[in-house]
DNA sequence: GAACTTTCGGGACGTCCGTACCACAACTAG
DNA sequence: CTAGTTGTGGTACGGACGTCCCGAAAGTTC
């Protein structure tokens, strides 16, 4: 729920003592909050009306903040856009983590991938646009780009250690990316069955192999 | 180079006579020349800024054509982007077409595709964002989406003739998007070789499969 | 208490936007 | 020729926008 910023205290001065903690300050506290609940608006702004909507006046009235308390916090609409973007890519991981650790070892890796596509492009396609979205607006600023391609490889981390090898996770996560945006492009979001064959061939390396690891890997577990 | 735009006339009043074919009208023609120059210089605005850069005075502008002559021809905003999002399918359809037409038989398809890829993603990078942002805003206009969900099945139609059957159409088509997209959230475009090891795997459905099917259709050409 | 920092919030300025209007030119049909 | 249609383009209007400013309030430190 709390916006784990990685900008900080930008817009505010400076400390006001040397290197000693400040204890707490309620008002530097009240303020982290409600930057938190700017940045969750504007996430939402953005689900509804895409980035396009993303706006000061906007944001504030669907945050219920006056105007001005959204250009204290985000000097400029970039820096709101930044902001935003951090947030729904942890989101994103944190998705993307929950399903590899809901894994059964011995289940079939296509069959999980098409339930959370058609997941991700079904009930929950308004965020998942959202996402991408933000993605196409840092494909254009050169100072979000890094952080979109730090959220790829944030999935290929996530994804690592649930796969045989490393190739194998960004094969998995390649797989993801194309699947659901063809999803997302489809006039009904499409059934996990409807993406089942290509999901199997897509990630059907010879299954031999794969089968061998994962009792390698099992084999470790266990021993 | 011309528009062959879906649209046709319609922000004209209504045709003068009956059904009788209009002879030529020199207006209509040069008028038809401009809705083009409009439309390309749409294109080319947002390979420049984005969608959120294609106002009525910038595509003016860009165009080198007076204000009013974009509301002429585009009543909307949204009319104009409708205009863009068709063309930019074809030409997209085209680029597809034109490489798989130099698919040659024996060659392996991974390598093809990783080359296409680190084409559209590094020196065509900016026709290619332009082409995902216009299927972004298609995502949120239920009159666009349509449009986007056939362009999906158009560059599906463009590779099946070269393909063993339609799944692999789609699998080969799903892999090109999911490179594509992270190639272009890449902080430097990657190189085709980067890309191979992924691409391979994306695609290798049981080489001996593949070999057999291809085997199979160059003798059914032969023959 | 005083002095200071931080947050708050109303308001205003200049700019750019979409769109509409309207007189006029180019052209065709009869 | 006249009448009618189609393209042209300058201009203007109401509104929304980003951003800045500055006084007030809340809170902290001494």
């Amino acid at each position: 729920m709390t916006t784990v910023s990685a900008v900080g205290a930008d817009s505010a001065g400076g400390d006001s003592g040397g290197e000693s903690g400040v204890a707490f300050d309620g008002r530097r506290a009240r303020g982290a909050a409600r930057r938190g609940q700017i940045v969750e608006a504007t996430l939402r702004l953005i689900e509804t009306g895409g980035v396009a909507a993303v706006r000061h006046r906007a944001v504030a009235t669907a945050a219920g903040v006056p105007l001005a308390a959204t250009t204290y916090y985000f000097a400029t609409l970039d820096d709101l856009l930044v902001a935003a973007l951090t947030e729904a890519a942890g989101r994103s991981a944190a998705t993307i983590r929950a399903w590899a650790g809901s894994l059964v070892p011995g289940a079939d890796m296509a069959v999980a991938l098409c339930e959370l596509v058609a997941r991700l492009a079904g009930p929950e396609r308004r965020a998942t646009i959202a996402e991408y979205e933000l993605c196409m607006a840092a494909m254009r600023r050169p100072a979000l780009l890094p952080l979109a391609e730090g959220w790829v490889e944030l999935l290929v981390d996530v994804v690592r250690p649930h796969m045989a090898d490393d190739l194998s996770a960004r094969v998995l996560v390649a797989a993801f990316d194309g699947l659901l945006i063809e999803a997302l492009l489809a006039v009904e979001p499409p059934t996990a069955e409807r993406m089942l064959p290509v999901a199997t061939r897509l990630l059907a390396h010879g299954e031999k192999n794969a089968r061998r690891t994962r009792q390698r890997r099992e084999a470790a577990r266990q021993g």
